[in-house]
RNA sequence: GGGCGCAUAGCUCAGCGGUAGAGCGCUUCCCUUACAAGGAAGAUGUCACUGGUUCGAUCCCAGUUGUGCCCACCA
């Protein structure tokens, strides 16, 4: 086919975006050209006839990866730019979420890399400890295996084969949702590399101070059978039963009141407030404490709120964080009475219950004792539970390793407060403040066996013999490494040096570290930010990022949500096979108000689609048209007034779309350019331009530089967010190898308000007459003879423009009734000769007028107003003075049109 | 008990001291040769309530109600 024939032969293009999987595929032509820059031809023929995103996305996909586009180069002098993904956990598959996260990401890397920056997006798992032993474990239950029955080596080797097949499913979603990660980076938390970060980070933690090992009340779940730290505590509202016990004998009786009467049998104490004179003669005495042989002193505690209950507190510093504090104050036994199980270990008649069966039989012992005095339930109350399996939380002493967080968290707060890491939006900084300034101290070990192995060796007497990844530990009787791992925090704490080869100073870490955004979820900024601000600036001596952009949670339609008990999860795979990757991500981006919550529902994702679609062929009708990107741009003196306004328009949308790509405003981004791209190209230029075309010439010719221009840029404004469709049509309108390694578009600062004005002009008495004609019921079937006048030198220019989007008989014809329309700047005379409903018309003039001197009046009266022209801005002044010649030119004009009007 | 946020069209949400916006949905018309996953024209809101500041408040301030989230060792 002849180069920019105006007139093609055949549809190049399927006629319809198509992302159904069943299409046929379609043969590959590009592949088949040896030479990707090849001689540029800008013609259909480059384009498949059919197009279907989900065959196509995986190719593209897999060719930019073949060809090394997304492999950062150490080397390179160009600027770096990184983001290191949130590793997501591998027990699972990838969720809305990380689509909505690995959008933006993937945006803004993509983005980076166009404007010449070297630009890393670091790909990698986390082995997400508890959560994944759990899952193996959920996995060999229903084998009727436990694992103790493997034993440890097998399990982890089991856990190892769990990370290999769900590990691999996620990176399958990645290269499906279009993620550009340089996979010759790829990490996972528990390799090598990463295992001998943790280790040294352990040993100079230890060596430092910061790590040390403590006996304490920790947060035990007794299913998962291991301590978990606070912030992995879900504290939810559950009915309980409090009940008023009565201790001691005799006129030495004190009544305390509990939710969990089975942890009496560990009391060893009861406290009042000392300044509590109903308790005063006790204090200090000691009581019988019921169902044991046992007496326990009532010992006087600030502590205590004299105005809650009875103001005196049972005391079980065993199995209470607060009663251990007391139990610390006073010197009080420890007295364990569960076990690891929550099963009650305390010698006597409830031993061997559990925890929940022992705290109704010990009621029931009492009251038949007649020590229950009151009972009210059910009772609300906060319940802590086990975030990972929902188990109700077991406090519990035992011994620990931890962090000692304070300093550190001092350095992380740092960072922020003095600006070296900004935290986007900004008023998500308060909750990351409230936490790293009133932070506790972490427990970090885990009595599991999936996760990396505590770095500590104890000798024969328990003591710890030595630590770290250097050293190697005696051999002989009795010598052993402590059989914990680490919380799967500490290893994902270190992911931003980790990943780049930390603690070898790699030429990664020189060139990628800091990083410069983060992009993650408001909902683990406890877990995970907080925790690699602290492990970054402490360890580099610098914090991790730039810039923390956090994001919303995806919900549902309705805002609710999602989660499998509603029902409403979706499978982002699912959408991509029915709409393509980009509807979804475009979707995604278009639901990005930063730090704001993403409602999503499957319409939205349609509609994304059919913008896509939209773009497909409007691109399709371009080239159909000979549309180019060949030569340089025309002049403006050979430009028409249409071309200079898109191209005008066309500047302005990009400095808009970097405005909002540097602030993370991806909703508005999309948004922006979906409007410039459907309603000013799709809609307008290329009507306006269709004109043109038919006539040929020089005229069209520019038309065809400008609107390839045009598409151009646009398309690659969009690829960061839409990559797959924009690769395509790209490809084909420029001939260029790939839009992912062309340059990002700049804004030529060529603007052009004249133009822009008149376009506007042309534009409204366009709409004014298709108003009027559907007011009247005009009919295009009626075949409705027009005579056109226009008024204003402007217009006139562009009268063939209008006949052809107003779809008017050529002039000449005979007419006779009249309307005239109001124009800014002109007026559109119309003549029909079609019937007119008369009092359709005296109807809607009749309400014009009304509003006409509406606003008449109030204009009026403002500009009479001394106070408001005192203080208003000149501007509005000006703006209100406009609106009221508007209005009285109105005025007249509708006054005279319904004059005209023949009698009803 | 503290802290933060939100209340705008049927739904989901932008906006913002100076005549109320988008997408989807809805109504009417049109299969105009790029696209019916399209085109054209429309309807719809006491901008939660009550006060205050201002020439002017959906926007700023105070309070009320409703609602969501986070934190917290309420026995």
């Amino acid at each position: 086919m002849a180069q920019g024939s105006a007139a093609p032969v055949h549809k190049p293009i399927r006629d319809r975006y198509i992302p159904a999987r069943t299409l046929a595929v379609v043969t590959d032509n590009s592949q088949q050209s040896p030479e990707p820059n090849g001689p540029h031809t800008a013609s259909p023929a480059n384009l498949p006839t059919q197009y279907a995103p989900a065959e196509v996305e995986e190719t593209l996909y897999e060719r930019w990866v073949e060809r090394g586009y997304f492999a950062a180069d150490t080397k390179s002098d160009r600027t770096p730019y990184t983001i290191v993904i949130p590793p997501p956990n591998v027990t699972g598959s990838l969720h809305l979420g990380h689509a909505f996260q690995h959008t933006m990401m993937d945006a803004l890397t993509r983005r980076k890399r166009m404007q010449g920056y070297e630009a890393l997006w670091l790909p990698g798992m986390d082995h997400a400890g508890i959560a994944t032993q759990n899952k193996v474990e959920q996995q060999l239950a229903e084998e009727g295996k436990s694992r103790q029955d493997l034993g440890r080596e097998a399990f982890v080797e089991r856990v190892w084969q769990w990370k290999e097949e769900y590990g691999g499913k996620i990176l399958g979603q990645m290269r499906r949702l279009g993620d550009g990660v340089d996979w010759s980076r790829e990490r996972f938390t528990m390799d090598a590399g990463l295992s001998r970060a943790v280790q040294t980070v352990f040993k100079k933690m230890y060596e430092d101070g910061l790590i040390y090992r403590a006996e304490r009340i920790i947060n035990w779940c007794p299913r998962c059978l291991t301590a978990i730290s606070d912030i992995e505590v879900e504290y939810q509202e559950d009915d309980g039963e409090l009940v008023s016990l009565k201790y001691g004998e005799g006129d030495q009786t004190v009544v305390v009141a509990t939710t969990r009467a089975e942890t009496m049998l560990g009391d060893t104490a009861v406290a009042v407030h000392p300044d509590d004179e109903r308790y005063a003669h006790l204090i200090g005495k000691r009581i019988k404490l019921p169902l044991t042989d046992r007496t326990i002193p009532v010992v006087a505690d600030a502590h205590v709120d004299p105005e809650f209950g009875t103001g005196a507190v049972k005391v079980t510093p065993a199995h209470d964080p607060n009663d251990f504090e007391i139990g610390r104050r006073h010197d009080l036994p420890f007295l364990s009475v569960l076990d690891e199980r929550g099963v009650i270990t305390a010698h006597g008649p409830f031993e061997g219950l559990d925890r929940f069966e022992a705290r109704s039989a010990i009621v029931a012992a009492l009251r038949e004792q007649g020590r229950i005095v009151a009972e009210k339930r059910p009772y609300v109350h906060s319940v802590g539970h086990c975030s990972r399996c929902k188990t109700t939380i077991e406090p519990r002493l035992s011994m620990q390793w931890w962090v000692k967080v304070a300093p550190l968290a001092k350095k992380a707060g740092d960072a922020v407060r003095d600006g070296r890491t900004r935290i986007h939006p900004a008023d998500m900084s308060s909750r990351y403040f409230d936490w790293v300034d009133n932070m506790h101290d972490w427990t970090i070990s885990r009595q599991l066996w999936w996760g990396h192995r505590i770095p500590v060796w104890y000798g024969p007497e328990g003591e710890v013999v030595c630590v770290g990844p250097d050293e190697e530990p005696p051999g002989g009787e009795g010598w052993h490494q402590d059989p914990d791992v680490l919380d799967t925090w500490f290893s994902s704490g270190l992911w931003p040096f980790s990943t780049l080869g930390w603690p070898e100073r790699t030429p990664d870490l020189e060139k990628f570290y800091p990083t410069d955004v983060l992009v993650t979820g408001y909902d683990i900024i406890f877990f995970w930010v907080a925790r690699m601000m602290m492990f970054g600036t402490y360890v580099m001596d610098e914090p991790p990022f730039h810039t923390i952009q956090l994001t919303g949670l995806v919900r549902d339609e309705h805002g609710k949500k999602m989660s499998k008990s509603f029902g409403n999860v979706v499978d982002p795979l699912e959408w991509m096979e029915a709409y393509g990757s980009d509807a979804l991500r475009f979707t995604l981006a278009n639901g990005a108000n930063p730090g704001t919550d993403v409602p999503i529902g499957e319409d939205w994702v349609k509609a994304s689609r059919n913008f896509a679609n939209k773009i497909w062929n409007a691109t399709r009708f371009a080239l159909m048209n000979g549309a180019t990107v060949e030569g340089p741009l025309p002049g403006q003196d050979e430009m028409a007034a249409t071309d200079r306004w898109i191209l005008s328009r066309l500047n302005a949308v990009v400095a808009e779309a970097d405005g909002y790509y540097d602030d993370f405003q991806f909703a508005k981004l999309s948004d922006a350019l979906y409007h410039f791209a459907w309603d000013e190209v799709f809609d307008w230029y290329v009507e306006l331009a269709k004109t043109t075309f038919g006539k040929g010439g020089r005229p069209a010719e520019v038309s065809r530089r400008v609107l390839g221009e045009v598409l151009d840029v646009v398309l690659r404004l969009l690829h960061p967010v839409i990559p797959f469709v924009t690769e395509t049509l790209w490809t084909a309108l420029t001939g260029g190898e790939s839009v992912v390694i062309a340059d990002w578009p700049k804004d030529s600062g060529f603007r052009d308000e004249a133009a822009e004005q008149e376009i506007a002009t042309v534009q409204r008495a366009v709409t004014e007459v298709r108003r009027f004609r559907a007011d009247q019921g005009l009919q295009p079937g009626q075949k409705v003879r027009a005579e056109l006048t226009l008024d204003g030198t402007s217009l006139v220019a562009h009268e063939d423009a209008i006949r052809q989007l107003l779809r008017l008989q050529p002039a000449g014809e005979d007419f006779h009734a009249t309307a005239s329309l109001p124009v800014a700047g002109a007026t559109v005379a119309l003549d029909l000769s079609g019937a007119i409903d008369v009092e359709a018309e005296r109807k809607r003039l009749s309400k014009d007028l009304a509003a006409a001197e509406k606003e008449l009046a109030q204009t009026t009266g403002k500009l009479g107003n001394e106070a408001f022209l005192a203080k208003a801005p000149d501007h509005v002044v000006e703006k209100i003075r406009g609106r009221r010649g508007v209005a009285e030119v109105d005025i007249a004009r509708i006054r005279a049109q319904l004059a005209a009007l023949p009698p009803g």
